[in-house]
DNA sequence: GCTAAAAGCTAACATCATTAGCTTGAGTGT
DNA sequence: ACACTCAAGCTAATGATGTTAGCTTTTAGC
């Protein structure tokens, strides 16, 4: 398999572009930059990328499986109050570290279950349920209260990635407050 | 001052965008496709729009306006749960009619105070702040707990437009669970 | 060394947003 | 009634974009 003139790659074309994404935005995320940060013409990059669309969805799917990975390393060790804290910060941050990668996420449609968006979000379900075994949810109730915590964080996460809160209280406070009104409501759960 | 050849107003071409958006997708949006759409050529929309930046943020300030109204009307009558039920019944009902135009308020960053963005956001505040009012919020905490509810709210509103709930249980026994959730998390907020 | 295939290139095209400048038509003042 | 104004809409042009087609080059394996 001859390997020409290269140091060029899908991965690192998808790297890259992530990584110019979280720099300059996602929206001006451009074919044409990112070949000329990448040290080449535009059209090249067709060898490793489908097109902007594909290129879209595999940084998102990069970062699905970024926040995955960090939010299981997180809350190693950890378990309920402690680890939905933890994950929460885990999240936070790496929000307002990578938000060029993470805005690629928002509005994606997975075309099915075969998409590496959908297997990438399936993996990242994995520490919130880990965070769950911790409290009292019976089996039934798990895809509710799964579902609910990928809201809340999610819905937190954006909004304050696109700087969407114009009060002066402090974020890390809302933050805390909000990790504390869902342990609460997750300590109070009925069994039905 | 004469008004020519018209039937096209700045308000008019917004609620086309938004009409537009909703059908073939806020991606898809584009000045060309408006201006068909409103029988005129591309060019002349910047009559009436500054461009196509501005004319997203209009549709998201009107879609703003648009939840505002929707949940303010929902909760009318209600306080309490009740209330907290039906705002994010109103929103997730708005969301599934109006993809388009919502998936224009994501990723925006408004300018500043002035913005019509920023304006018609904190009118979408208010229904919330009326729904907490049911509850014991103390004064200090309102800003971490309306904070709260918008991203519980977007949270799943946004997950549930992009079609990001893989698995087959019901998403309505969902959203129900999430908001018994919250309500019991803010039921059992502490008075510190 | 020779060959095959992948990587990269140039050229070209369609589409898009946007600007400049012209044309036209409706309302206003006399 | 009539001319004047000025904004709505047009055509033409520009630069940037994503993308495709086809050519050239480089490297890995025989």
């Amino acid at each position: 398999m001859p390997v020409p003139r290269a140091g060029l790659d899908a991965a690192t074309v998808v790297a890259a572009g992530a990584e110019l994404a979280d720099e300059i935005g996602f929206a001006e995320l451009t074919m044409a930059r990112l070949a000329e940060r990448v040290g080449v013409k535009a059209p090249s990059l067709y060898k490793h990328v489908a097109g902007q669309d594909d290129l879209n969805r595999r940084i998102a799917a990069l970062a699905l499986a970024e926040v995955a990975d960090t939010l299981g390393t997180a809350i190693q060790g950890r378990s309920g109050r402690d680890a939905l804290g933890a994950a929460a910060r885990a999240l936070r941050r790496y929000v307002l570290d990578h938000p060029g990668r993470y805005a690629a996420t928002a509005g994606l449609t997975a075309t099915g279950p075969e998409d590496p968006i959908a297997i990438a979000a399936a993996q990242g379900i994995a520490p919130f349920a880990a965070v769950l075994r911790g409290y009292d949810i019976t089996p039934d109730q798990m895809p509710h209260a799964l579902r609910s915590l990928r809201s809340v964080f999610h819905g937190f996460a954006t909004l304050q990635a696109t700087d969407s809160f114009q009060w002066s209280a402090d974020v890390d406070d809302s933050f805390d407050w909000l990790i504390d009104l869902v342990d609460r409501g997750l300590r109070a759960t009925p069994a039905p």
